[in-house]
DNA sequence: GTGAAAGCGCTAACAT
DNA sequence: ATGTTAGCGCTTTCAC
C-alpha cells in the first residue's frame, strides 16, 4: 500500500513476499521455473509496492539491450513518418524499442549513433541517411547489424539493405512517359551523393537509351520543397519547352505540379505531364492526381524488422533486399484529356 | 589493433593502459580529476579496443538512464513529425536519448508506457495522447515527471502540459469567418474525448455567442481523411446550403476543400470559406491557400524541453502551458474574390 | 523448486 | 591524482 518514491528493487519485493530475491527474478521471467503458489505470491508483493524489473540492469547482464537504434533522415516525409510507425507497431510485439534521432536531410548519422552504440543496441536502423566508414567498421568489428533503409549499401560496407526498386520504378516511369506520348522528358534529381535518386534516374534513362535516345533533361531539387521549385522553373523556362518531368520523389513532384499549374498556367496532364516517385497519401487527392511508382511501406518494413529480429547467428548475410512497388497511373500523366 | 567481436569493459583498458579501472572512468567523465597524460594513455588505448563505456551500467548506478520516454498518437500528422525533429535535435544537445513508440489515434498508450517505465526513463512525454489514471498514479508516486503535448491534462492528474492555445485559435477563426460575412457556418471536430478539438470548439463557440448566435452546425470528423470527407459530405448536403467550415485540424480541412471543390463544385473562398487549424506546410501551398491557426513548434517544442531538461527538484510545477499561434489569413476565407 | 553467491560494467566514496 | 572497495538491480550457475 505504502507506495515510495524511488523504484523498489526485486530484493524489496522478496523481501515482503518472504521469498528470496532470485524467486522474485525468476516469477518474471517467463518460463522459469517457479511454483505456482510462490509466484502469485511474488506477483502480489510487486503490486503493492509498485515494483517494475530494471530493463537496464537486465540489459547489462544479457548483453543485450532488447534496443533498436534509429537514425532517420529527412524526417518530413510521410513515407519515413508511416515507415516509423509500422516499425513501432511490429516490434514492440516483439518487446523491442526503439532509441530514435533524426537528422535533417544530407547531415552525417555519426555523432547520435556514437550515443546509441554506447546503449549496445541491438541493431543500427539508418533510414534514407548513410555511415562513415569508420564507424561501420567498428560495427562490423563489433558485431552490430546494420541495416539501410531506403538506401543501398555504399561500396565496400557490405551492410543489409531494404529498398524499394528504385530502378525498376525509374524504367516503368519512363516506359509510361513515352507510351503516353511525351518525348521532350525532364528530370528532377538530388545531387550525386543521394543513391536513391540516382538509381531512379539510372532506370529512367535506361529505358530511354534501349527505346534510342536518352536524352532529357536535367535539375537537382535536392530535398526542400524550395529547391524542387526552383528547379522546376530553371527546367520549365528552357526552349523548346519540355512536355513531361520526372521528379524523384512525390514532394518535388507536387512543387513541380504547383509551379506548373500556378507559374506557367500549364494544364498538368495534357499540356505537362508530371510523375514521382513513392505515391505518399497526397498523390491520391483529387487535388493533384499525380502518377507514381509506390514504395511499399508494409512490405519494407516487413523485411527490415525480420532482418532485426532474426538470431544474432544467422545475420550472415548482408543481402541487399528490393522490394518491387507499382506504378500508380494517374491523370498527371494523361496527355489526352479523358 | 586486434579488435574483438565482443565490446571491451574498462577493465580491458585498464589493463592495457597499464592503469587502474577508476582511472578510465574518470577518463570518460567530463571534469573528473585525472592528470593529463593518464588520460592520453587511456584514450589511446581505448581507441586501440575499441573501447565505448557502456551507458546502461552508467545509468543503473546513476539511477537515471538519460531516457526520455515518448509516446506519439496519430502519427500521421506532419505537424507531430516536425515536433519529433525539433525535440530530437534539442534534447540530443543536451545528451538525452528519445525512446519512441507510435500509436494510431485514440488507442491507448498504456501498454508502451508500461515498457517505458522498466528502462527508468528520466521523463514521460505524450504527444497527442492520453493516460490511464492507474499509470498516471504510478508516475506520480514514483517521481516519473509526465510532459503531456498538445493534449491537456485531464482533470485530477496535474500533470504538466504544453499546448497552443487552441480556444483563442478557434476564437481568432470565428471572428474572422464573421468579419467575411460568412453567416451560415459548420464545424467538423472529433468526438467528445478529444480535449483539443473540443477546446477549439469552444472558443468558435464563445465568440459567435458573444455575437448574439452561437448557431453553428456540427459534424464529427475525428482522425482520418476518410472520417473528414464523409463529414464535409454531410455537412454539405445539408440545406440551406453552409457558407463556411471550420475543421479542427489542416488535415480535415483539405479534406474538406476538396469535396468541396471537386463533389459540389463549389469554389473555396467565395462560395465556401473552410479554415483549419496547425498551419501544416500544406496549408500554404498554392493549391489550397488554406486559413489556418499556426501551430508555433519551435516555441512549444523550446518548453517542453525546458519541462524535461530542468533539475529533478524543481519539477513541483504541473503547470499548463499554452502558447499563442497566429491567424493565417488565406484565399480559402476571401468571400470578395480579390 | 528454491536460496546463496557470483558478477554484468560501471560510478562513487574512501584511502593513500 | 590514483587505486581500492563497495555496490547499482538484476540473471545465472550451483548446491540443496
Amino acid at each position: 500500500m505504502a507506495k515510495q518514491l524511488s523504484n523498489p528493487s526485486a530484493h524489496d519485493v522478496a523481501r515482503l513476499a518472504g521469498v528470496s530475491q532470485a524467486a522474485v527474478s525468476r516469477a518474471f521471467t517467463p518460463g522459469a521455473s517457479v511454483a505456482k503458489a510462490t509466484r502469485e505470491k511474488v506477483l502480489q508483493a510487486a503490486r503493492e509496492l509498485g515494483y517494475r524489473p530494471n530493463l537496464l540492469a537486465r540489459s547489462l547482464i544479457k548483453g543485450e539491450s532488447g534496443i533498436i537504434g534509429l537514425v532517420m533522415g529527412y524526417p518530413r516525409s510521410i513515407f519515413l513518418m508511416s515507415a516509423l510507425y509500422a516499425l513501432s507497431a511490429r516490434l514492440s510485439q516483439a518487446q523491442k524499442h526503439i532509441l530514435i534521432y533524426t537528422v535533417e536531410g544530407g547531415q552525417a548519422a555519426d555523432p547520435h549513433i556514437e550515443g546509441l552504440l554506447q546503449y549496445r543496441v541491438d541493431a543500427l536502423l539508418l533510414m534514407g541517411i548513410g555511415i562513415s566508414s569508420k564507424l561501420s567498421a567498428h560495427c562490423r568489428a563489433k558485431g552490430v547489424p546494420v541495416i539501410l533503409f531506403n538506401l543501398r549499401s555504399g561500396e565496400t560496407q557490405g551492410f543489409a539493405s531494404v529498398t524499394v526498386n528504385n530502378r525498376e520504378g525509374g524504367r516503368q516511369i519512363a516506359e509510361h512517359l513515352i507510351a503516353q506520348g511525351y518525348r521532350r522528358l525532364g528530370f528532377i534529381g538530388a545531387p550525386e551523393i543521394y543513391r536513391t535518386s540516382r538509381e531512379r534516374e539510372a532506370g529512367f534513362k535506361e529505358y530511354l537509351a534501349k527505346r534510342g535516345s536518352a536524352r532529357f533533361e536535367r535539375e537537382d531539387g535536392c530535398y526542400d520543397r524550395e529547391d524542387a521549385i526552383l528547379a522546376a522553373r530553371r527546367l520549365l523556362s528552357r526552349k523548346p519547352r519540355l512536355d513531361a518531368i520526372f521528379c524523384w520523389n512525390d514532394h518535388m513532384a507536387l512543387a513541380c505540379m504547383e509551379v506548373a499549374r500556378y507559374e506557367f498556367g500549364l494544364e498538368v496532364g495534357p499540356e505537362l505531364g508530371v510523375a514521382g516517385f513513392g505515391d505518399i497519401d497526397q498523390a491520391s487527392w483529387p487535388s493533384f492526381q499525380l502518377t507514381s511508382y509506390s514504395q511499399p511501406v508494409d512490405a519494407l518494413i516487413q523485411k527490415v524488422a525480420s532482418l532485426i529480429l532474426q538470431p544474432p547467428h544467422m545475420q550472415k548475410s548482408a543481402g541487399q533486399f528490393m522490394i518491387d512497388g507499382e506504378l500508380k497511373r494517374r491523370a498527371s500523366t494523361h496527355r489526352i484529356a479523358t
